[in-house]
DNA sequence: TAATTAAGTTAAGTATGCTTAACTTGTTGC
DNA sequence: GCAACAAGTTAAGCATACTTAACTTAATTA
């Protein structure tokens, strides 16, 4: 049986190690969901006798096909929810994350699939996540870095954003970013890994948390 | 704390007593919930230490305010999903009830009246059942009667149907039956509690079950 | 290499919401 | 009035998904 629970779980295992199939740590998975390391390593037995992981004792867990599947279809909900609420009730792109992350678990592949339809089989989701097709596949692939890693004087396009606190995407609303707008990398401070860029003509001092959580690519390349 | 299982407890003692306050046997409850009667004894406690019913022993449980609140948000959230569903997606009426009776539950307040708003504050859902408004009254009073309860020879028009069985309301459209049509009372049999109608001149005979799901005013009237 | 620390596991226990089996209470028909 | 039956309760147990506390294993570092 698969439950709320292990769709979570899955969907974590999947993220965490990047849609490659890498080890994910029990730790790492336990701080992702919120949990005790002991409640993730009875999880962990459980996904593994279903055959949706390869578990290994002290090393590890490792998506398999079977859970990789499951894992894609929650994503694929998520984020078509997130693209619908925005598109047909004007939701901001701050607020339809948490919204996705209840309503994921409880919807038809009959509606998500009409849901998809209506939006014409997006390819992107509010903050710039690839959407999952029916089959699994994608029909997008990424290609960004963390703004960390960009390169001073250089200017890029806003690609993507991390969705999951609503302050910090409120935030980017609130200084004129959002998906593609052209960033200029003024400077970068090693002492605390800030970044000042120059949005608008306007410039902004951003932390480091900032900057690890938004993605983007050369401008006009 | 209120669960999904208590929602659902409130939602079925609120509408077997049909919105006045009167008491409901737990057998019912059972029946209706699809659980034991054991069950429904155990949770009748939670729910009257928790304020939201009244509950005597071997009589029966009767819903309180703080349990009506309650019900008749997660019935707000439930119908307007169900006109939501139809207005923007064109699901079809037998569809959307089986989608409703899971996402009511994972709604935010914010987001359900962002549906409100959007459908422009509807009075009734798909099925002609009245939606309560945010502060839990209703724009809209019922004042029909069950076929069964006909006149024959008389014509009425469709108010409103039980949405329960997907099957049940498919086979009305078949019929040609949805809300605001004209059906004429041809014929009342006793036996087995059938009727004969006529819908835009062809005739049908409608089982007891039938029958009793069906709900009319007298037209022109 | 041995000590320390981090990562992971196990055991025991909790809360929720069910079940079945055995029981008690209430109602109805004769 | 009482037998029979329906309605309701209680007790014991199960599955899921958590927790804390105590433990083991692995990795790091001095
Ligand atoms: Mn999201
Ligand atoms: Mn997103
Ligand atoms: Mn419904
Ligand atoms: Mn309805």
């Amino acid at each position: 049986m698969i439950t709320i629970s292990k769709e979570n779980y899955l969907k974590s295992i999947y993220t965490l190690a990047k849609g490659n199939g890498n080890f994910v740590s029990l730790t790492e998975l336990s701080k992702e969901l919120n949990v005790t390391k002991s409640a993730v390593t009875e999880m962990s037995k459980k996904l593994y006798e279903q055959g949706c992981v390869k578990y290994v004792r002290y090393k590890g867990i490792k998506i398999l096909p079977k859970g990789k599947k499951i894992a894609l279809k929650v994503i694929r909900k998520h984020r078509l929810w997130e693209l619908f609420l925005v598109e047909t009730l004007n939701l901001s792109w701050d607020k339809v994350h948490l919204e996705a992350e209840k309503l994921e678990h409880f919807t038809s592949d009959f509606l998500i699939d009409t849901i998809d339809e209506y939006l014409k089989y997006p390819k992107l989701d509010p903050h710039g996540e690839p959407i999952p097709c029916k089959d699994g596949s994608y029909r997008y692939k990424i290609n960004d870095i963390p703004m960390s890693e960009c390169i001073l004087g250089k200017t890029y396009k806003v690609t993507r954003v991390n969705d999951r606190e609503e302050e910090l995407v409120r935030y980017l609303s609130k200084i004129d970013i959002q998906l593609n707008r052209e960033i200029k990398i003024i400077e970068k401070l090693k002492f605390d890994n800030s970044v000042i860029i120059e949005v608008n003509g306007v410039k902004h001092s951003l932390s480091s948390k900032l900057v690890d959580n938004i993605f983007l690519t050369k401008a006009n390349g």
